[in-house]
DNA sequence: TTGTTATTTTGATCTAGGTCAAAACCGATG
DNA sequence: CATCGGTTTTGACCTAGATCAAAATAACAA
């Protein structure tokens, strides 16, 4: 099937591949390669399992639509959510290493996967050199975020965290188009807190004392952010003596 | 950044570079270029950077010798321990994303790495598919230590992050071929208690907690680990209700 | 709609680990 | 080998956030 470049961008975009696609000159034959690869689509109900921690590793998957959470197991069924995912983000990196994923992948709402199989996508970075950076790019970029995360769980206060955390989204979310001083949040108090390492009830009482400090309003799962510049300049003013 | 693997044989061991060199068969000709690229030495001093966060990526660097902290700093002056290095791990990963690196990498002992331009390592992983795997392996593994660090930070007990700490020290010694229960600790106190997101005074606690107990024998930086099964059975046993 | 369950908020209390301070120790250097 | 700065240990006390409990609210299925 015959595919013109301008319909492919169009395809990939309405894929929400821009991480996967289009960065840096894939040619025609290239481009029809990767959209090949990426093509098939999964649908993942809320509650469902995108895979499990221990199942073994077939493919990547770029989410198209939704949202999602990873976790970490421990032994004991403690579990520690290590990300939230949305449209654009690339799933599944951790289980490169030993061809087991090592946590889970859970949706959080209805979403839409597109399914990479990962030996497709490693001889076809071969070929196409952008493809290779690009998706080394992609698994750096996964390193940096995790050493942010490490840094607020190992020396930020819960107020720190909390803004951090509402800021990230609120980031994201611009990015994708949506806006970026109104969202709702997918994820319960308590998920928030595991991402963050603090309880359930210390998400709450921040909110709320965000609110009583008019940075943004909450009711439930709504959020609005009223004032940026106060939520940014609350990160990092942690006096150092 | 950081990553640890065990196997390696002749050929590259000169090096310590049984990280990027063996795994699967390298054919004659495809292992001289992988020891042409890998062969620039460079020592550092103790104390001495070997990188900084902002400093432009120009190559990665295996650990052949020696010991190395890498640090996430915070605007506010805070840093966060993000990882210890030893002979053998991969530095420099966090830094393909952006090209620049995104943390110091400060020598804890006088150390000597292997300089590998990332240009040509790039190239090289087109041409020799066992070394493509292998890097991105390589770099899959780094996401996963990533997320047992959030694990430990975000849900352990002091006590149960310096028993998995001092673990996983015994088990990448006793992997490198050294003593799994006799080592000691390139590292200070805060050094530990940054990367566990504990105050030093807690680290010194818990230690002296563990030898009472009689789990370890600690002298200062000398640590030997008396009950190794005790320690284990530390980590993840937190009464879940 | 109503009943049912999960989630969220808020208050009262508790505790693991932080902070402050001082002494002991260690290793490098002259 | 005495000295000096950087570690480490230990004690006394304090606080951010956890825990426990209960009410309020939202989500949802019948």
């Amino acid at each position: 099937m015959p595919v013109d470049v301008h319909k492919l961008k169009t395809v990939c975009s309405s894929c929400s591949l821009r991480e996967l696609c289009l960065p840096a000159g894939l040619d025609q034959r290239e481009l029809e390669q990767v959209e090949r690869v990426v093509n098939r689509r999964r649908p993942i109900k809320r509650g469902d399992y995108l895979y499990r921690a221990g199942s073994e590793l077939n493919s990547l998957y770029a989410i198209r639509t939704g949202f999602m959470k990873s976790c970490v197991l421990h032994d004991d069924g403690r579990e520690q959510v290590a990300g939230f995912h949305m449209m654009g983000d690339l799933l599944g990196l951790d289980a490169i290493s030993s061809n087991k994923h090592t946590c889970d992948a859970i949706a959080l709402e209805d979403s839409e996967v597109c399914e990479i199989p990962f030996v497709v996508l490693e001889r076809l970075s071969r070929d196409i050199p952008s493809l290779q950076q690009h998706f080394h790019r992609l698994m750096s970029r996964e390193i940096v975020r995790d050493y942010g995360v490490m840094l607020l769980l190992g020396s930020m206060l819960a107020e720190e965290r909390l803004a951090a955390f509402l800021l990230n989204l609120s980031q994201r979310f611009a990015a994708r188009g949506y806006s970026s001083t109104e969202f709702n949040l997918r994820m319960t108090r308590e998920e928030i807190g595991s991402y963050l390492g603090l309880k359930l009830e210390t998400i709450s009482r921040v909110l709320s004392r965000f609110q009583e400090e008019g940075l943004i309003e909450v009711q439930s799962k709504r959020i609005k952010i009223v004032n940026m510049g106060a939520l940014r300049a609350l990160i990092g003013q942690h006096d150092c003596h």
